[in-house]
DNA sequence: GAATACCCTACTAAAATAATCGGATATATA
DNA sequence: TATATATCCGATTATTTTAGTAGGGTATTC
């Protein structure tokens, strides 16, 4: 399995996603805000995820993403699979050709390893994850960020609105 | 755990080292004959292998690497961590400032996933390796290669040297 | 009709991986 | 002692992937 930032990115999301899906759609300038990631970047996940029918989304204002199905029906690999393409471990994507056309002298050790990774990941849900103490610490730090931020900004406004 | 084709490169290399180091030192010219890395890849990774004192050199004429220890006595999980030098599947390297100097969301799975990985591999020495049946038989399929690939390169050269 | 937010494509920037080049040093052997 | 072998070392380049940017379009709400 291709373990990148790209993966970790995608999860982030949609966990993000699993926590704040109880009062309708979200919006990935929302997400954006909270998690660090910049808008265009979580769009081009957001597409793949859709095509996979992980997420559905709602157009026009008020709009954003919902998760198609239950958080506790998500698994983290499928969403990671989803953004990554490939899953594989091994240099060649498990069609055995990683040395000219014949299997390399490691392709099983890489083959073993991708399942393992694979298994660990699809045993953990989005459901699983939002009810994790650790998770859920995380979360409320970042509304409460969020709201700071937003104190911040609407002050500065003021301030703005205030010298001209 | 950055799962890169760079420690995919180096665990096959120390494998091929395990597997051929019965008689003497090994040449790197010989791993990359028969691996398909390029040689001077191959000396940046042993580079990083001698500093961890995974391997040791013999210069000159007959020379090559050797394992320090015994091959049941490395890991794959040593191997990796040798050249990959961060073995953390967060996007922080484990010091849980992910988010602006505290931890991100998915900090704790992406932690929990790299001990997986590490314990994984650590569990499988390259003795291990050298005495699974698939490995032997990958081995023995990449020796007749080579014979090949000589004997075709001398006839070449007789070849040539006829046309002189 | 204005604002919101998804949707889509293309491009650019940055980083990591992989490979290349040019040499220096040690050593076995003839 | 000369030569060939093979490790050592640093710098540079190429390629690929990741990440972010830009600029537009479309659907929907209010």
């Amino acid at each position: 399995m291709r373990l990148t930032t790209k993966g970790r990115y995608a999860v982030t999301a949609m966990l993000d996603l699993a926590l704040h899906s109880r009062q309708g759609p979200v919006s990935l300038a929302d997400i954006s805000g909270r998690q660090d990631i910049s808008l265009s970047y979580l769009e081009q996940l957001f597409a793949k995820l859709r095509k996979r029918e992980l997420v559905q989304s709602v157009r026009g204002p008020g709009g954003g993403y919902q998760l198609t199905r239950e958080g506790d029906a998500i698994s983290v690999a499928e969403v990671v699979d989803a953004v990554n393409e490939s899953v594989d471990a091994t240099l060649c994507r498990g069609d055995n050709d990683c040395q000219h056309g014949n299997e390399c002298l490691t392709h099983h050790l890489w083959s073993d390893l991708s399942h393992q990774i694979h298994d660990f990941l699809s045993k953990i849900s989005l459901g699983d994850l939002v009810r994790r103490n650790e998770v859920r610490a995380v979360a409320k730090r970042q509304a409460i960020d969020i709201k700071r931020l937003n104190q911040k900004q609407s002050a500065d406004l003021i301030d703005i609105e205030a010298t001209l």
